[in-house]
DNA sequence: AATGAATGAGCCTTCATTCAT
DNA sequence: CATGAATGAAGGCTCATTCAT
């Protein structure tokens, strides 16, 4: 039919069955065979659908972003301080860990993986963490509405920091604690 | 004869050339052939010093530790105020970050590659960050003397995050920003 | 095009090759390479025909059971007597081994190659001589018609044993001569 | 001290070291290092006590010899009569066989594992397998005392491949049976 | 005697990708 | 659009043996 946009459902197969294991075991220790003997498909048709190994690792990334984002937003609320939707960035965080069985964050681990620092993996990691700060921007500057534009914003890229610390950190712990370490601390960092 | 010291066994060699490559492309990424083909050995003689490519990784991540710790420790001195040591360390990690061309951190890295909690390398790691942290803490614990002990050590793990949170950032973004704002941000922190 | 049977595929082809191999040598001291070579394929090609060494050799043994059971009818013959066909298997007996120059038998060799009972290969072998073991006791039940079942069982076993023992032996002294003593004795021992 | 023949005890651990793991794993599936590390000695050592793999080989088959020889010969009492002689050596088969597991006949096993006809172990097994014969002969020669010397050694033969026969199939099976039905047989093949 | 580093061919298996059908 | 055979380099690792110390 005219106007058919959807791709074929079996490449978003694709993404989500690679999504699964990339995210699990790792970009790099999770082969082609393995992805197609899950879909049950054959080698040729998986690059019917993928040209190489490294689009469907792009193809992964970019709906992991639009997807983990999503998650993110629905923990905030508009309605909401931006001090309270900071704080509430940090319950996200936890939940999510302890879902997640502590495998960490997939840009994070994907950017220890490929070093490449032009290569398309690691500007859609760049674009991802990019979109985060500024989120973190966006919640600190409403905050502080005294201060300046770049005080907000150095506060923003304060808490990402701490965020992307706690994050990694929860990963090799294994353990929610340094996540609730900096909520509590930003607790008082934001001052009511 | 003379002067011929004689440091380095063929062991202490083959980690120091597994060392760069591991950190350069990844430990997953990179083969035993690629590390005996620079060593000139046979590849039974590499099996000879190493029972298995994590041993290797092991020896790599122990060296790793202390080499980068007294790397920290050289940039820090007793003499000096708790706040500017804790300060320094940011310089130190900034001029590190434009050494190692923004690599990030070897235990970060691997952190991200092992998936498996329990195995040896990840203890490793585990026991590297948590002398790191351990660090920050003491150096918090005395900057913070009029307050308790819990208190110091809740600040510690803050900047501890902040710092690992600039580190992977710095590597993400190829760029000091990160390390530069979180320094920023701690001046005040420490307020003098 | 015409008359072209295209019978074997390459999978077959394989296990033709493998079959010689594995017979004359053995089943560990062949290896995957010696095969690929003598197809003239690679590596990988092998491994899209058969997922594993273990599984050629079962492939293997599979075929040798059905040719060889079928190289054992095609000395029997239903119109003659009971005795007669006994007779004639250890006539077979003796003209196989001379052909297969002593090797001896394929389950044999193999058996003494695998210790696990449990492995795959181990139940082919089982199945074989289980098999073997039963056409004697056909034609032993056949032969003894005035005595109980379980008394022309009894002597297809002892025949059974009979031949297994000249088979190997045959193949230990490579000589018929433990073939045809076993065989002047049983028609001693199936009294006219 | 002059007269020193008593080898070095370390030449006979590694006999009786390398005994076992040849006979549970096989020869082939037997490697050096796996023995000299359970001997604690180095690769060098061992190659001073025996010139190759081979030659280790051989010291097995040999003390095998002796040892299971005497094994039987226990069972054997020369003050029974023949008769009672030959039905104790399937009473030891049976006993042998389940001590050991069903690993079945180290020669055999090995027969099965060295193609080569003319190699030093063959001939070993061929010397092991011929002795046994020659005893078998021995007892239904003394047994059969009013027919011709050939008539007993023909029976003695007999006996022997029905022990042989019931010997690699209870290995197979993993069964005293076929060891039962053989012993059942000669009680009644060598009439009273 | 004893050591263990050194050899290099070999082990089985997987890699990402291509292409004729 | 789908198939799966084909590639050949590479994966980690073991083999029996030698030899300088």
């Amino acid at each position: 039919m005219a106007g058919e946009t959807k791709t074929s459902s079996k490449r978003d197969e694709l993404v989500d069955i690679a999504s699964a294991l990339f995210y699990e075991q790792g970009y790099g220790a999770t082969g082609i065979k393995q992805i197609i003997d899950l879909a049950g498909i054959a080698k040729g048709t998986f690059y019917s659908h993928f040209k190489s190994k490294e689009e469907l690792g792009l193809a992964w990334l970019r709906k992991r972003h639009t997807v983990w984002t999503s998650w993110l937003e629905a923990g905030l609320d508009s309605n909401k301080s931006a001090r309270s939707n900071l704080i509430s960035i940090f319950d996200f965080l936890e939940r999510w860990m302890l879902e997640c069985d502590f495998r960490g964050c997939a840009f994070l681990n994907t950017l220890a993986e490929v070093p490449d620092p032009e290569s398309p993996m690691r500007l859609e990691i760049l674009n991802h963490k990019r979109g985060l700060q500024e989120r973190f921007q966006e919640l600190t500057t409403a905050h502080f509405t005294g201060q300046s534009n770049a005080y907000g914003k150095q506060k923003g890229t304060i808490l990402f920091l701490l965020f992307e610390g706690a994050l990694i950190e929860s990963q090799n712990y294994r353990d929610a604690a340094p996540i609730l370490s900096a909520q509590k601390e930003i607790k008082t960092f934001l001052a009511t």
